[in-house]
RNA sequence: CGGGGUGUAGCUCAGCUUGGCUAGAGCGCCUGGUUUGGGACCAGGAGGCCGUAGGUUCGAAUCCUAUCACCCCGACCA
């Protein structure tokens, strides 16, 4: 590909919305341009990485038996309400009437139109295990999109889905999916991380989650010093705390007047205290029921935690109104003291907070908190729909089996899910096993993020002067650069190359454009191409051209009769390293 | 959705507080010339409904109101 005839502009300048290093180069690179709040038009270069993350993905699949299909990127709602999760996607899935007045989703993901394929589609044991995935936009109307390609609302998805007739079957291709993806991840060049995983909204029974350790990663990764355990902050347990003793008997608890001060903050600061000190009463939704969740004040409710208690249950904060019709006072004044159990259905108790010896809690009563409050004296810590369990974040300082835990930010790029018969119970996926009883498919899931591996690789891969690409996904894998194009000879050579290297179906890009020297190498380092191959005057009266990886800083004088041959070799060596 | 911020040339921004001549700079773009191994220089040039709508005023980029878009901080996920 001649540069001259490529639509790649490359700008000086950061662009002003662009916040993260990532988003940055992409726009700095030309690889891509905004179109909208979270929706990108990719430009030649960056859909030239795309589609080369999506081959590897397609290549692995295949490879591993999974079956390519497209399916529509609208989709009735009805079907959603098969399954209850037009309620759970709420508004982060965008709907619309068409002229017959049916209402219609953008596909956020999925596993209803997968399901019911499945169920018209599958009748016997006979045709299971399958697994069947596809490659295709998503859309999701994120709360806040932002840092371009990481979170955004329209996005390439690989999401794939396996059904099969017994949870052994399930386990097998579960495995096969894991070993899958750290294939994929490996050929991308990427530093990856595996951590257990909370099922979320998708439900089911187990799940693991492929970060890219990173800065700019939205995800909190929880593991211990020795590796023996990784999780997301979603998941991760901590160790139960010791419970604490007081020294003297601590004395009845008492009601104090705190007027205006409804945050731990401004408790604390009034009270003069800490948040470890506080207990904080926090009113949920979780499906119809209101639920009181206490943790220490300076503790923070894991809402996938409370989930799980009530079986993956949508959960959520409830509104100022039921706070103040759950407790009887305004937001900030919430506790456990005189009124569990009656005006909400359940209290969910962390561990950290029946550990406790004494604390200070919201009266239920507007301006007033309640001192000397001790757990199991003044408030029920069990009993009927009263549960204490692991409800909280971990936070440092925090061991889980007796080792420290440690914390790291990462972005998500895949997750496997083991579904179980969540859909297909729902959606009607049923098949007769061999002794002709009738159940439902057991289904997993497993879905990976390609603009996310686009924006790790470059997260992970820059410096000063622009993108450092693994070779396997970057848009072109040589990059030839004449210096003097009115010199004859450089003109030649560097043709000669070029076509060598087409012949030998090398990636390459020709830099034909009439520009000085120092212009064509910052675009160079800018768009990050792995090899660049420099023809200049001066080298070239010696027989000889300069070969230099992105990745290193000097450069090397090659002969001009082999120099097609060494950067040959070099693909191949990068590739090889690249190799799963 | 709540809180904060920004909309002026293709890009990055100044001007707005304290209304007043023809609205500016750098980069980029076009023409000509000189240059040519790390974003060259000189000369000339094109390019703006100052986000949109209303209002105040003799006069609005500047003040007021509404509205839209975008960005940042919090609850979601690939």
């Amino acid at each position: 590909m001649r540069y001259s005839k490529m639509l790649i502009p490359t700008v000086k300048e950061v662009p002003a919305d662009a916040e993260i290093i990532s988003h940055q180069l992409m726009l700095r690179a030309g690889l891509c341009r905004k179109l909208a709040s979270g929706t990108y038009t990719y430009l030649p270069l960056g859909w030239r990485c795309l589609q080369k993350i999506i081959n590897i993905v397609r290549e692995e699949m295949n490879k591993a038996g999974a079956q390519e299909i497209l399916m529509p990127a609208v989709q009735p709602i009805e079907l959603w309400q098969k399954t209850g999760r037009d309620v759970d996607y709420g508004e982060t899935m965008v709907t619309f009437k068409d002229r017959h007045g049916r209402i219609n989703v953008l596909a956020p993901t999925a596993e209803e139109v997968v399901t019911s394929l499945a169920a018209g589609e599958i009748n016997s044991y006979k045709q299971l295990p399958i697994n069947i995935y596809q490659i295709s936009f998503k859309f999701r109307d994120e709360f806040r999109p932002r840092f371009g390609a990481l979170r955004s609302r329209e996005f390439i998805m690989k999401d794939a889905y396996s059904f099969h007739a017994t949870g052994e079957d399930l386990e097998k291709t579960y495995a096969q999916m894991y070993d899958v993806y750290c294939r994929i991840f490996k050929r991308c060049g990427l530093e990856y991380v595996i951590v257990e995983a909370e099922t979320g909204e998708m439900g089911g029974a187990g799940s693991h989650q492929f970060t890219i350790p990173c800065e700019s990663g939205e995800d909190v990764i929880v593991y211990t010093e020795d590796s023996s355990y990784a999780a997301n902050i979603e998941k991760a347990a901590v160790d139960q705390l010791p419970k604490q003793k007081s020294d003297i008997e601590i004395p009845a608890a008492e009601e104090i007047h705190t007027p205006n001060v409804g945050s731990i903050e401004a408790v604390c600061d009034f009270l003069k205290t800490k948040p470890q000190q506080m207990l904080k009463t926090l009113i949920y939704l979780v499906g119809e029921k209101v639920v009181g969740v206490l943790v220490r004040g300076d503790h923070d409710v894991n809402s996938e935690k409370l989930a799980q208690i009530f079986k993956g249950e949508h959960v959520e904060l409830a509104n100022e109104k039921i706070i103040e019709k759950a407790t009887g006072a305004k937001v900030g004044f919430a506790g456990p003291v005189g009124l569990m159990s009656n005006k909400w259905d359940y209290t969910i108790i962390d561990y950290a907070v029946s550990a406790m010896a004494v604390a200070i809690t919201g009266a239920n009563k507007t301006d007033y908190h309640i001192k000397n409050v001790v757990p199991g004296r003044d408030f029920a810590i069990e009993g009927e729909n009263v549960i204490a369990t692991d409800v909280r974040n971990a936070v440092e300082g925090d061991t889980y089996n007796g080792k420290k835990l440690l914390f790291k930010k990462g972005i998500e790029v895949g997750q496997l899910f083991k579904l179980g018969t969540k859909y297909s119970k729902k959606i009607g996926a049923k098949f007769l096993d061999e002794n002709g009883k009738e159940s439902a498919c057991i289904m997993g899931c497993y879905g990976i993020g390609i603009n996310r591996i686009f924006a790790s690789a470059i997260e992970t891969g820059s410096d000063s002067d622009g993108i450092i690409w693994p070779l396997n996904i970057a848009p072109f894998e040589v990059l030839i650069t004449p210096l003097n194009q009115d010199d004859e000879t450089v003109a030649k050579t560097a043709d000669d190359i070029y076509k060598k290297l087409l012949e030998n179906n090398i990636d390459v890009l020709f830099d034909d454009r009439d520009l000085r020297a120092g212009a064509k190498f910052k675009d160079a380092d800018l768009i990050g191409i792995p090899i660049r191959i420099t023809v200049g005057k001066r080298a070239v009266a010696d027989g000889n051209v300069e070969i230099k990886l992105r990745s290193e800083s000097q450069s090397e004088k090659v002969a001009i009769e082999i120099a097609a041959e060494k950067a040959i070799e070099i693909v191949n060596t990068l590739k090889a390293k690249l190799k799963a």
